[in-house]
DNA sequence: GCTTGAACTGAACGCTCGTTCATATACGCT
DNA sequence: AGCGTATATGAACGAGCGTTCAGTTCAAGC
């Protein structure tokens, strides 16, 4: 036996990449083994070398793919007007293509200590890019008084940590509509945001 | 060579938890092999056996006793008064617990996936006392108007999410100290569940 | 000082890992 | 219809995995 009837590229590809994507976000990257991997997509271990060379691309390029969509959802995103707005942006944008995408399945930001040095550094500063853009909203309200923070950078990491949050509790098909949880999120960062009451 | 000058169980046991801590804190569970913790505790890997009757048990044991520490500090805690300042309580001693330990060394909860189905139940029945009680506080202050919160189960979630955040991004000896990370989280925590401004 | 048991070594076990490669088959093109 | 190549198999590689165990050494009690 070798090659199999229907067999193409353009079809087993992406369903390596599905694979990789729901066995790295379930298990975990050291915690996946190529053959399982394989197994998923219905073929055997040495066929995945014909889509990636190797299991840290594999990884590595699931995790840029991610990260440049981010980035370039927030780039299609109109972050104009005062902060209380920008802010409302910025956190559906986030979850629109964080948790909107292809059933839910995102590898988690922890994957990332799995990646080699300089792959990980190549992400890191997509990362920055992504956090500077919220870190300068939350500076502007910062001085307009909009928003009542004692430190932007801390806001900003804490913001941006509870944005991550959603990804370790959520799942798809829960008791409460996506639609309602982001709704949620809009309002509780606000509010973190906003002065005290 | 067999037996080392100056071994002695007292000191190798604790040297093997903190190793395994320390490891599977930064690496994760699969990543981690028990030739490295061996390594880290400067013994073969044979010895660890003396300790744990498995690798699994190992990360069990680690996972039980910081579950436990957390139930126990919380119930030390004194939860009573308006839940504005049942929630501060809570949120202090969630910081205290889970950050405040020996050098900010944590498990983090995604670990639990690691576990066997038996062990994994009995850690999040434990998980669910401690959510209870926070469910708890913001229940009772839904009721009592203190809090405005569309529907508090909702909440509880974001809230644990929100405290296990910390643990993602937080390193000792950062810019910011951690008793300033505590303070901003109460605040961000009490203005994230009170009336909009 | 001798004996006994606790603490550890170092080698080995059977497996699984990531990766390579000779080989085989199905597809696309002429 | 037949050729070339894209797509797969399946066996094999060395390395590392978790775990076991006979043997060795140190420490402590009499």
């Amino acid at each position: 036996m070798a090659r199999k009837t229907g067999s193409h590229s353009d079809i087993t590809g992406p369903k390596v990449r599905d694979a990789a994507m729901r066995l790295f976000t379930k298990h975990g990257y050291a915690g996946v083994s190529m053959r399982q991997i394989a197994a998923e997509v219905g073929v055997q271990a040495g066929a995945l070398y014909l889509y990636t060379p190797n299991k840290q691309s594999l990884l590595f390029t699931l995790l840029l793919e991610q990260m440049r969509g981010a980035v370039e959802g927030l780039g299609r995103t109109d972050l104009s007007g005062p902060p209380e707005i920008q802010i409302e942006a910025f956190v559906r944008a986030h979850f629109q293509y964080h948790m909107g995408g292809v059933q839910g399945i995102f590898i988690p930001y922890t994957e990332l200590r799995n990646l080699t040095p300089a792959n990980y550094k190549r992400l890191e500063e997509m990362r920055r890019i992504y956090e500077r853009e919220l870190e300068k909203i939350i500076h502007a309200g910062a001085e307009t008084g909009a928003f009542e923070v004692a430190d932007s950078k801390l806001s900003t990491l804490v913001v941006i940590s509870i944005l991550n949050g959603v990804l370790a509790w959520y799942r798809p098909g829960g008791r409460v509509p996506l639609a309602d949880v982001e709704d949620h999120y809009v309002a509780v960062i606000k509010k973190a945001l906003s002065a005290a009451c």
